[in-house]
DNA sequence: GATGAATGAGCGTTCATTCAT
DNA sequence: GATGAATGAACGCTCATTCAT
């Protein structure tokens, strides 16, 4: 794949032989499966690469020629996380509507995405450390600026009123998406409340504290 | 690291040579401060047990005459926080007053105790899968008593009608640390807000979202 | 070796790459001649695995490739030799003739076969506290087996009366494999007796003690 | 101690601090019998000096006073061995009566002795490997001296024509002991036969295997 | 006499990666 | 495209021994 994120650059050297996430042939999307399972599982490095081809059912050969290293096995899952991510944010983000609702929205559906990706949650900080310096500093880029699109969001509530204006609408980002990277931490699918229940009520939290006093 | 606290005794049995912190040696102190400092940047598995004593400046064998194994050191370091949150957690119970100052006050003091232990914050949650079965749940037992104790504290102001009551309270709780948890992650000594500072707008915004509608 | 012998099969598990002697690689068929030699030399724990792939001028990954470990290459020496038992056993087994003469040619041909193999014989008995239990158990059943054999021989010399009855068979048998156990701990090529010699010897002080009173 | 042998010579280095078997400290007393215990157990390379301490109930340094090393312990328990089996075979020798008589008598008892310490005769041959070549050799020599002691008898014997004269007295005597040596292999105090009954059949069959053709 | 902290060389093993086929 | 044998550096750990007290 080539841009792992909707600017591209940095990263793009650490993809090869595969041009865009759709031409993505049935081994390495069975390499990216198993891998992000075990990442998910046991942890980034106590993942063999053994370990990985085995369960993709494919050779260590096989791994080597689609990708460059088990680093970048991780590289993939990261990029095809971020570009998910991003996709998400633009497309709740076009719609119209009162800033509180389509904040609401956007809270709530993240929460869910993050339930319905758990192993991409868990290893997504997880295994920050484990990644190359050159794509760390890509994935914070990304995250920043998807938390600099849900912090305009709540500034703009702020200028109009909506929201309060005494805390700075940084630390309610990191207030909020701190809460929603906690999720792979306790969230179990088998438990009382469904991905959607726990949505709407991180969401309603987040627009509560943001009423004005 | 915050949010999980220790009734002492299950963990003590991971140590050996020490059973109470005040008789450890200057080997022993030196080896965990390294040891602690090196989880928390490289991770558990990415720091050898050849850093960890070069760092410490003693030698492997000493090393291995104090703690059995690099999971022992890793099993102490948890003791440790554990230890520290109990005794915190003990002081602030005790103090009076009506619940919504004192959920401010410990919740506003979880985080500044967090910032001021930030290595030991990164390596509790990176590090939970290496740490052994038994380790393991004995933390999580610690870290659930914490979250029950906090919960107990929404629970009773649910009651007196002075928070809100049409959110569980256990969502309420999980909603929080997640956010204290995360401090790790973005929280950086040289920037714009102090631990306090931080610590008074998350409990400002833990109250803000109990009051009721 | 001698004195043990094999019906194949639960010793192989051990073995992981190879099933058949014939289908082992030249890297393979060098580490355990290589193996064989230190081990009856200096002793299976004072070998190392360096010393080994360094007399059999392979790398330790190369090593580690094939077996399993350490261990696995000990398993695969007690293999090798019990199987070379069964089939010298069932070669002999075959033959006719007056017990007494049946007898003198089975126990002549263990020593000479012991001499011949005397470095399989030193490990044999010399690290069997090495084997890991399940394979323990294996090569005691084998010897049992062939022992069991052996003194069939004997019993059925005691019943037509060319034996003489009055000792149990199996004291005979326990005498006559100690003896033959122990050549690897005197005997030298380079002595005066050949081992056709101190077989036929053997043989002779067996059959003589077994002579009616 | 001083004199490991009856001829005492090259293996007094080893020894030092004891000067005679009797004046032995309970401390000396307790490390020899647990490390013969552990040795034949496990194996001399599979024990290690924390075990025996900790088996006799000394510290590490107490050990270290009394004995220059790990490998001084397997001296000194070899020494006690040969120095034992010196005693015996004298006093037994010197008796008198035919010659016959004498070597039954030997034969027996050496059998019978062996079985009473069958950890030494572990120790004996499994641990010739790990010891030192100068202890190596004396032991060896030690081990010549009482064959050759015994062989003597068998020649007598063969020189009055009491014994056949067709078999060299050596192999006789290689075929006798290593029945014996191979004792601690099979014999269980818990099985049928006492050890007086094994030394007597044994003792027989050598004398049946002596008779004139 | 006796302690136990400290040493440091060496151990068996793992594993991401390469490359001839 | 794909294989799997082979590499070699690094890993966590053990342990006989020393020595200041």
């Amino acid at each position: 794949m080539t841009s792992v994120t909707s600017r591209g650059g940095s990263a793009d050297r650490y993809a090869h032989h595969v041009s865009a996430p759709e031409s993505r042939s049935d081994v390495q999307r069975r390499l990216l499966s198993a891998a992000t399972r075990l990442f998910a599982e046991h942890g980034f490095d106590r993942t063999s690469v053994s370990q990985i081809v085995e369960a993709a059912g494919v050779t260590k050969g096989a791994m080597y020629h689609y990708f460059r290293s088990k680093d970048d096995l991780l590289y993939e899952i990261y990029a095809r996380v971020l570009r998910e991510q991003t996709r998400r944010l633009e497309a709740l983000a076009a719609s119209g509507g009162p800033v509180a609702k389509r904040l609401h929205s956007i809270a709530s559906d993240v929460v869910v995405s993050t339930i319905a990706n758990l192993d991409d949650a868990t290893i997504f900080f997880q295994s920050l450390h484990q990644l190359d310096p050159v794509m760390r500093k890509t994935v914070r880029a990304e995250r920043r600026r998807y938390h600099e699109r849900f912090r305009g969001l709540i500034e703009e509530g702020q200028r109009t009123g909506e929201f309060r204006a005494d805390k700075p609408a940084e630390i309610i980002v990191d207030f909020f998406f701190g809460a929603v990277h906690h999720l792979a931490y306790w969230y179990r699918p088998s438990g009382e409340l469904s991905a959607q229940q726990v949505g709407d009520h991180f969401a309603d939290l987040l627009l509560d504290s943001l009423r004005p006093r």
